[in-house]
DNA sequence: CGTTCGATTGAGGAAGATCAATTAATGTGG
DNA sequence: CCACATTAATTGATCTTCCTCAATCGAACG
């Protein structure tokens, strides 16, 4: 269940922000949502539920901090990750058409997320079009995003999925400023797997190979942390699995 | 596990549907959408590119008839449709966030297509609020749709992919006041595959079992003609194909 | 009427799932 | 703090599904 009293009594502002260039866009754009909006902000915590499926719509989601898994569930009891979300992204998009939430909103992590009412936020659309501009394009980028996500798993074979599913971590990361040589996965395998159409155990030796060749390792201690030495190192493997296997010289 | 914190789950609630007439809703807002926009209308044949990928981006488009796919193209080289529009749908959200489209709209059939350039639409949208809504519950749903997909590619075993294929397909034009008992596939079984993450051998045998388990039929000419006696023999179909073998009788 | 494209169907093979055993991390109560 | 239980991750062995390759057939078209 939700905290229904945000707890926060020191501002936890927690994020390492963009201070230099990186990042810098996330941040203004949150500026401008906090400073427009006046939003309720929310400490959440893991496994917090910020929205479920078939809950009544009214609030939209602005992800200050934090990791948030959105998860579908269908009738026949299908359980399945559709989307992973980070600071700068919104949730609730799914709930506008229908009056109601379409999917479940998740916590991967502590965060903290900022609550607007979606009548509200048309109202300060009115008076001030940038909110609209950056609304739409936060709509936009996810259906662009969406897709990519279906071409991933539709094309890709499971160890390109997998390393395609570090590099687009690892890209998210750099675009909000945030360190990627080192990423912490709020995924278990099986969350990993369930979100890439394949299985955990799949998901496990795609990691193994792709430590085997260098393209990540994995910390001391645990093997949650993933290193990533060098994201282009990502991309070079899924190409690699993309290429036919090498000619037969005989 | 995958939620931490089990809440009660409420089955997804299905949006509003079916009031009076099949179609009723689709046609309403077409129409308040071409009286206050005044779009410029435009017949697209089969095969006519709607906008392209890297294409600036400028106008959307609402499809008052026709058939059309959406599709990504990677630098790679890989080519996949990730998404199929119909009536009343919308084209071009993609490109507002980067300012150029990001993938493809082609047509499938013969059809009319409404243009309006993205900032007339802001502008007639700050006088009239209904438009706004429309607009964002055309987004919203794509959305939803979109994670619908990636949940049955990534959940549902090839024969059951293709089934719900046509189920939604029928389900689609009902929504839209259209026949469902016999729809025409405007797509080769090469791109149906591609679109579900499967080849096209796959499709054809899927088809096949699925007319050998009366589940639809063909019609006598040609196999692009699709009868489907009962949508809900599709979804059942579905469901078998889900269920845990039968337990051996021993 | 032959050519071409799309669809069907079969045989064999490969990617990935399933089943199972082991090890590593995490947590719990004494 | 340690013994124990629990959950996550790894790795191996087998099995299934689906892909690949190939042949055939039908429909559309010039």
């Amino acid at each position: 269940m939700l905290n229904t009293v945000p707890p926060p009594k020191t501002a936890p502002v927690l994020p390492i922000a963009g201070n230099t260039c990186a990042g810098q866009q996330t941040a203004d754009t949150l500026k401008l949502l906090c400073e427009q909006l006046g939003p309720q902000r929310r400490v959440v915590h893991t496994g917090d539920v910020i929205y479920q499926a078939g809950e009544c719509f009214s609030n939209l989601y602005i992800l200050n901090s934090g990791f948030f898994k959105i998860v579908n569930l269908t009738a026949d009891g299908r359980e399945q990750v559709v989307g992973l979300k980070f600071r700068g992204d919104w949730l609730g998009f799914d709930g506008i058409a229908g009056s109601h939430y379409a999917c479940d909103a998740v916590a991967m992590d502590t965060g903290e997320i900022w609550m607007v009412s979606y009548e509200a936020l048309l109202a300060a659309c009115a008076v001030h079009p940038a909110l609209l501009q950056v609304l739409h394009s936060a709509m936009s980028r996810e259906i662009a995003h969406d897709r990519d996500s279906l071409m991933s798993v539709c094309t890709l074979p499971a160890d390109a999925r997998v390393a395609e599913f570090l590099r687009h971590w690892a890209d998210s990361l750099a675009e909000r400023g945030m360190r990627t040589d080192e990423i912490t996965l709020r995924m278990t395998r099986a969350e990993i797997g369930n979100y890439l159409g394949m299985t955990l155990e799949s998901v496990s030796r795609a990691l193994s190979r792709l430590a085997r060749d260098k393209v990540i390792g994995f910390a001391s201690k645990g093997r949650r942390d993933v290193q990533i030495p060098d994201v282009g190192a990502l991309s070079a493997f899924v190409q690699r699995c993309l290429a036919p296997p090498p000619a037969m010289l005989q």
